[in-house]
DNA sequence: GTGACCTTAACGACGCGTAATTGTGG
DNA sequence: GCCACAATTACGCGTCGTTAAGGTCA
C-alpha cells in the first residue's frame, strides 16, 4: 500500500522531514546552491543524503539557513555564525530552564501550603482556603 | 597631598582604573597597537581618554582584549566576536539567575516549613526539627 | 540522452592586520 | 626638542561567494 512506512523510516515530523533538492533549498534560503554546499563543508548544516548521495534539506535546515543568511548580511563570518548560532541555542535552553524553575518554584510553595492545611484543619471546617503566594 | 583623590576622579575598581597606554595594552594583549585603534573603531573595545585625547585601558580591558583575541585566532571575524562576547555575558548572566532562582526556591521551601512548624508546637517542644526538604 | 546533482578549482571582492605618513601632545 | 600617541592611507593575505569544468546518477 503507497501509504505505509517501512520501519527505517524517519518519523515523519513536519519539520524534520528532508524533502527538498539543493536547487530548491537554495532559492527558498536566497542563496547560491553551491554556497551551501561551502556551509556544509564548514559545518553549518548537514542535510540529509538520499541513497544516491543527494542531499535534502529539511524545513528545520531551511530555517537555520534563513538564520546563516541573516548573520551572514549582518558581516559575520562562517565561523562567527557557527559559534553565533550555538550560542544562541544555548540561551533559548537557559531561558527554558529559567522559566521552568521558576514554575516548579511555584508549585512547590503551593504544594507544601497545602499539605500542612491540610494537617491543621478538616477540610469542612477550613475557614478560607489557600489560594496561592501573594 | 599626593594621595588624596579629587572628587571627579573614578572610584579605584582595580579592574576598571584605566592605567594601560596603547602601547603596553597592546603588548599585554599580544597585538600591534594599530589593531587595538581598529577594535575601537568596531566598537568592541571602548578604553578611556586622558585630557589629552591618549587611550587608557582599565585590567579589564586587557582581559577583553585577550578574549578578542582567542576569538580572532579562532578565525571570527570583528563582527562575530562582538555578538559572541555579547551572547556570552548574556549566557552568563541567565546562568546566574538560574543558580539564584533555585536557591531562593530552596530557601523559600524551607521558609514556609519553618513557619508551619512554628506555628503547630513551640520552639521548646519540638520534636525532631527540620533537616530541608526531602 | 538530457538534466540536475556531485566535487574540485579558479576568480573577484572584501575584511583584517601591519606598516608608512603626517600631525600633535607630554 | 624628542618620543609616543593620534588619524588616515596603502598594501598583503585570507575568507567568502560565484562561476566553470568534468564526472555520475536518475
Amino acid at each position: 500500500m503507497a501509504s505505509m512506512r517501512r520501519p527505517d523510516q524517519q518519523p515523519p515530523l513536519a519539520s524534520s522531514r528532508a524533502v527538498y533538492v539543493i536547487s530548491v533549498a537554495a532559492e527558498l534560503a536566497g542563496v547560491h546552491p553551491q554556497t551551501l554546499r561551502i556551509y556544509e563543508r564548514k559545518g553549518l548544516v548537514d542535510p540529509a543524503r538520499t541513497g544516491g548521495g543527494s542531499r535534502r534539506y529539511s524545513e528545520r535546515d531551511i530555517q537555520r539557513l534563513r538564520r546563516i543568511q541573516e548573520l551572514t548580511n549582518a558581516g559575520l563570518n562562517l565561523e562567527g555564525v557557527r559559534r553565533v548560532i550555538e550560542l544562541e541555542d544555548l540561551v533559548e535552553r537557559l531561558g527554558s530552564e529559567l522559566i521552568e524553575a521558576r514554575r516548579e518554584a511555584r508549585e512547590a510553595v503551593e504544594r507544601i501550603h497545602r499539605h500542612y492545611r491540610r494537617d491543621l484543619v478538616p477540610l469542612s471546617q477550613a475557614p478560607v482556603p489557600y489560594r496561592g503566594r501573594r
